[in-house]
Formats: structure tokens, C-alpha cells, sequence
RNA sequence: UACCCCGUGGUGUAAUUGGCAACACAGCUGGUUUUGGUCCAGCCAUUCUAGGUUCGAGUCCUAGCGGGGUAGCCA
């Protein structure tokens, strides 16, 4: 048992820190929490720490759990503690078996493995044996009142409370009627078990607080074993107890009912977690909350949990982010007391930064036009192999060899008839470098009957090959490309934020965060992508050279590759091209 | 208009606990580059306000202002 001393202030005043070297580099880094923990360990307040995440069974889990797992694993992992996962399912109205196991998988997923896997429920026995006692110390009721006049009589946030007629029952009274309660004798909403506390706390969570409802209903784990189900309050703080948790760190919502969550310990004279409280995450261009969440679900704004556009690790998982992205984007972001929001941009950076490392360059042309190279039977072959390598920041990954010919697939995007001086890519009458192929000269274009260009004719400049340049040329760009002949088919999902505002949560009077879905967060095309990729298999990541990173979905077979966009690569021409708004034409 | 928590560049987090406001991201300049990617260099702050204590305040005190949370038999 471990008494928590008088002050639980997390104040920066009352930080007590450990005294780190300055010369420690990661001393400076480390938050609130790292600060309070390090605090209790020097104070010997705890003798080593146990942490917990403790997710209710009741949606899958998104990127701001995703925070807490990397804070509460991240804790037990750097200072030789532990962390239990378990699943808060006191409410078996609302939880299911499935995703219990999504959870598990998403836990893991992420890098983290727990030392302990256990369910509130399973502490159930214990829960109720420790409500005898509050009855029998005179700590706890049994109410009558329905849930309609137990607000009433909660009072409000500027006046007190009023005692319940069950507040005068003697012990022995209220013993006999929980007991009845948990024999089934009542129906639902019929009675209460209440915490004896104090009905004018200015506090609400004071106010008496429920600690058993009743509720006739088969639990996923306990069947109809128990018709008596344990509040939130209740529940937590006694489990943490139980697993001998140090600190029991949650969000900031919690904060007013850690005078409970004391109270219940206390009364108990059990093994008394610290309760520690941060921030939840907040993401721009999302949606946050489970029920959010779960209504695009069901309303089929998206195709399910795990659509690639939704903040669910389920749905990150597809759409290609790395767990170690993930791990570094929590760690990036930090954690404290305000309440803030993370401007998206930061996600997506870090998984651009850790694919950059680790994805090979391919070349896929997202958008075809073809070009002809109209001198190529000066070449001696139809096909030459050229060099490519995988990836110019990382001379291990090798290279590989790609097919070029005369006839090419380059982006519609890349050649424009007139272009802007800054444009650098294929005009009429330029040149611009095939990567790793040849220099090309384009001379003319082929339209057809409505103008669009069908068709883009150059030569190329046999001194110019790629790695064996003679010819001294330089050209400002440089394209990518795949050979007509050789290229396949690959369907592409090119995937942009669920939402047009920053933030869908606080919509414009009249409106709700639906109407701000983007209409254009899926766009599908069928790309042409070089040979190498045929071969690519589900989760295989790479980089599309010029466009993004991009993942093989699911859904992709070996002779229908489908490909998702995880994120663009940072675009500077796009900044350009929006600065310098084009002059009357399309 | 009750109680609790929180206010540091555009965004987020630091500041050896009273001693030159730092780091990252974004933005802007420029350089390198066979990806308009990567990489490199530079620029970008009256620490919410007003008083006070002090040789010295982002940090301590007082008052104000602003933001968030709380009235489930949800978690």
C-alpha cells in the first residue's frame, strides 16, 4: 500500500525532478509526466512503474490512442517498468468481442507488447466485495430514485445538491438490498448503489457518485453472471489497484474526478495509483471522436474502419503509414496540460521522412500521354536496359534495370505546348532529361479533332545517356517515364484528407461536421508502372518518383495491382504554380 | 454566472526550476541535385495584459483577460 502525500499539484512550482546532467541531451526533452514520475520514484513514493492502457472494447482505436499507447508503453519501456493492456468493459451495452481483438492487433501493430492482458471484468468479484464493505463502513447506499430525480437531486453547477431518501438507510438496510440487487430482484434503473460523499461538493463527481446501475444484459465476457454493472469511477481507480499501477495516466477530462478516484482508495485503504492527466490529441482535418467516427461508418461516408482516410490505426495501417512513423509523430508532438491541435502536416511529414529512407523508387505514370521518340531507329536495338537506383539516398539499396524504346508513357502534366518560364519540364521546342534514361528534343505534337494532345514527338540526343553523359548538355528537368511496351496496368487510389475545413468539429452555425467531408478525398486512375512493380506484393511501400509514396492495398491481386497513396512528396512547383496563377489559358 | 485545468513564434513542445527564450514543423531567401524529392545555409518572438517582489522574472506574488472541461444509471 502506498499513500499518495498531501500534494499532487503538477504545477511547474511543484516539479521536483530528478537532478539530470545538463549535459544530458534528453533531460530537456522530457514532459510533465516523465517529470512527475521521476519525481515519485526519487521521493520513493512508488518503487518502479507500472502503467496501463486501458481501451474500452467499444470502436477501434485511432491516432490519439495511438498517443496514449506511446506514452504509456514508451514510460514502462524507458524507465524498466511495465504496462498491462486492459480493456475497460463495464458496460456490456456498448462493448463487443470484436474489438477486442482490433485492439489487440492495433497495440501490437504499433510495436508494443504488454506484460499483462486483463479485463475489468475480471475484477468484477472483487469490485463488488470491496462495495460490501463501503456499505458496511457506511460509505455507500442504495438509492431508489430513478435516473430522472437523481439529477434532479444532483443539483447544478451553481447549487447544491439534495440527499437522497436512501442517504439515512442503516447498513445493515443497504447490505441486504445490494445484495438483492445483485440476486436479480430488481429490474432496470430500479435502484443504485451510491457512494456516501457529499451532495454539496462543489464538485459533482462528489455528489454521491453511481456505483453500480442495474442492468439485465449479457456481458461479452461474463455472460448473465452479473446483472450489477460497476460505473466507470467505480471500475478504473479499484482495477488499478488491483494490478498495483503507479501511475494511471489519462485524459484531461478526467481530471475532476481524481478527487474520486483518491476518495475510492482511501476508503479502501488499497494500493493508490497516482492519476496523472494530459491532453488528447487533436489533429486538423479530422474527426477525433468514436462517435464521429463510427457514424461515417455507418453511413457509409467511407468504406469502413479501415479506410485509408480515416484517422484509425486500422485505417492508417492501409492506407501505408509505418508504425515507426507513428511512433515518431507521438514523440515529435510531446505531451502536456493544453490543449492543442496538431496541424496534419506534421503526420504526414513524419511518415514522408521515414519512407524516404526506406522506400525504392519506382517509376509510374499516373496520367499517360505518349511520346514518340521519332529518331529511335538510329539506335540499334528497339530496348535498352537502363540503370536505376532504388533509392540516391541510400547506395545499399542498390539499383535496378528498366526497359526504354521509342515509344514512352510520360505525365500528361510534365509537357505543355507553351509553358511558363519556370516551368521546367517538356515544352515544345525544349528538352528535358528522362530520368535515367536520355535527354530528349521535342520538335512537335499530335492532336486530335477536339485539340487535345494525343501524342508528343522528339528526338533523342544518343551523347545523353544516363550515368554516361558526353555531351556536357544540362537541361533545368528532369521527368519520369515508363516504356509503352513494357509498362502495366495498376489501379491507383490517390487519397487526400476526409475533410475540407481544419477543424470539422466547431462547424459553422447550421451545419455539422458532415458538410465538410471532401469531395475529393478519393480519386481513382489507372496509372501505367514500370515492369519491376508487377511483382509488388500487399504493404510493399514505395516511392512513385516525382509524386508520393504510395502502398499495394489489399484489395490488390497479382494480375490487378491496386495501388493507395500514403503522401504526395512535398510539392514546391505547386507552390509556384499557385503564386504565379496562369494567364487566361485552361 | 459554481468549481477545476490551461495561456511561450503561424503550429506544437522546451528552457539546467529565478540567470543570454531553444528544438521541430510550417513559411520566406538562397545553395546543391539526373526526383521542382532529399540534403545544406540563412531569416522569422514585446513569453495573454497590468501591476508587484528581485541585481535579474517565461518562471514567484496580486488583479484582470482569454481558452478548455464538468450537471450519464457512458468511458
Amino acid at each position: 500500500m502506498t499513500a499518495p502525500p498531501p500534494n499532487d499539484d503538477l504545477n511547474p512550482a511543484a516539479r521536483n525532478g530528478e537532478d539530470d546532467s545538463p549535459a544530458d541531451p534528453t533531460a530537456a526533452r522530457r514532459h510533465f509526466v516523465r517529470q512527475a514520475i521521476d519525481a515519485d520514484l526519487e521521493a520513493k513514493r512508488f518503487d518502479a512503474v507500472r502503467t496501463r492502457f486501458p481501451p474500452e472494447p467499444n470502436g477501434y482505436l485511432h491516432i490519439g490512442h495511438a498517443k496514449s499507447i506511446c506514452l504509456n508503453f514508451g514510460l514502462a519501456k524507458e524507465l524498466g517498468g511495465s504496462c498491462n493492456l486492459r480493456f475497460d468493459d463495464t458496460n456490456p451495452s456498448k462493448e463487443e468481442t470484436e474489438y477486442v481483438e482490433s485492439i489487440q492487433e492495433d497495440v501490437r501493430w504499433l510495436g508494443f507488447e504488454w506484460d499483462e492482458l486483463h479485463f475489468a471484468s475480471d475484477y468484477f468479484e472483487q469490485l463488488y466485495a470491496w462495495a460490501e464493505k463501503l456499505v458496511t463502513d457506511g460509505n455507500a447506499y442504495v438509492c431508489d430514485l430513478t435516473a430522472e430525480q437523481t439529477r434532479e437531486y444532483r443539483g447544478t453547477l451553481t447549487e447544491p445538491g439534495r440527499d437522497s431518501p436512501g442517504r439515512s438507510n442503516t447498513p445493515a438496510e443497504n447490505l441486504d438490498l445490494l445484495r438483492r440487487m445483485k440476486a436479480g430482484e430488481f429490474q432496470d434503473g430500479e435502484k443504485t448503489l451510491r457512494a456516501k460523499i457529499d451532495m454539496a461538493a462543489p464538485n459533482i463527481n462528489l455528489r454521491d457518485p453511481v456505483m453500480y446501475r442495474i442492468a439485465h444484459i449479457n456481458h461479452h465476457r461474463t455472460g448473465d453472471a452479473w446483472c450489477i454493472y460497476p460505473m466507470y469511477d467505480w471500475a478504473h481507480g479499484q482495477s488499478d489497484s488491483i494490478e498495483k499501477i503507479t501511475h494511471s495516466i489519462c485524459t484531461l477530462e478526467f481530471e475532476h474526478h481524481r478527487p474520486l478516484y483518491d476518495w475510492y482508495c482511501d476508503k479502501l485503504a488499497i494500493h493508490h495509483p497516482r492519476q496523472i492527466e494530459f491532453a488528447r490529441l487533436n489533429i486538423t482535418y479530422t474527426v477525433m471522436s468514436k462517435r464521429k467516427l463510427l457514424q461515417l461508418v455507418r453511413e457509409n461516408y467511407v468504406s469502413g474502419w479501415d479506410d485509408p482516410r480515416m484517422p484509425t490505426l486500422v485505417g492508417l495501417r492501409r492506407r501505408g503509414y509505418t508504425p515507426e512513423s507513428i511512433r515518431a509523430f507521438c514523440a515529435d508532438i510531446g505531451v502536456a496540460k493544453f490543449n492543442s491541435t496538431i496541424d496534419v502536416v506534421r503526420l504526414e511529414n513524419a511518415v514522408r521522412e521515414h519512407l524516404n529512407e526506406v522506400a525504392p523508387r519506382r517509376m509510374a505514370v499516373l496520367d499517360p500521354v505518349k511520346l514518340t521518340i521519332t529518331n529511335w531507329a538510329e539506335h540499334g536495338s528497339d530496348v535498352e536496359m537502363m540503370a536505376a537506383v532504388n533509392n540516391p539516398g541510400d547506395e545499399s539499396a542498390g539499383s535496378r534495370e528498366i526497359p526504354f524504346s521509342g515509344s514512352l508513357w510520360i505525365e500528361r502534366d510534365d509537357f505543355k505546348e507553351e509553358a511558363p518560364r519556370k516551368f521546367f519540364r517538356l515544352k515544345k521546342g525544349g528538352a528535358v532529361r528522362l530520368r535515367a534514361g536520355y535527354i530528349v528534343d521535342c520538335h512537335d505534337v499530335v492532336k486530335d479533332s477536339a485539340g487535345n494532345i494525343t501524342e508528343i514527338l522528339c528526338t533523342y540526343d544518343p551523347q545523353t545517356k544516363s550515368g554516361e553523359d558526353s555531351s556536357g548538355r544540362k537541361v533545368k528537368g528532369t521527368i519520369h517515364w515508363v516504356s509503352c511496351d513494357h509498362a502495366t496496368e495498376a489501379t491507383v487510389r490517390n487519397y487526400d484528407r476526409l475533410f475540407t475545413a481544419e477543424n470539422p468539429d466547431s462547424p459553422a452555425e447550421g451545419k455539422t461536421f458532415l458538410d465538410y467531408l471532401n469531395p475529393d478525398s478519393l480519386s481513382t486512375t489507372t496509372a501505367m508502372i514500370e515492369p519491376e512493380l508487377a511483382a509488388a506484393a500487399a504493404g510493399d511501400r514505395v516511392q512513385f518518383e516525382r509524386l508520393g509514396y504510395y502502398v499495394v492495398d489489399a484489395d490488390s491481386r497479382d494480375d490487378a495491382l491496386v495501388f493507395n497513396r500514403i503522401v504526395g512528396l512535398r510539392d514546391t512547383w505547386a507552390k509556384i504554380a499557385s503564386k504565379n496563377p496562369p494567364k487566361g489559358k485552361k
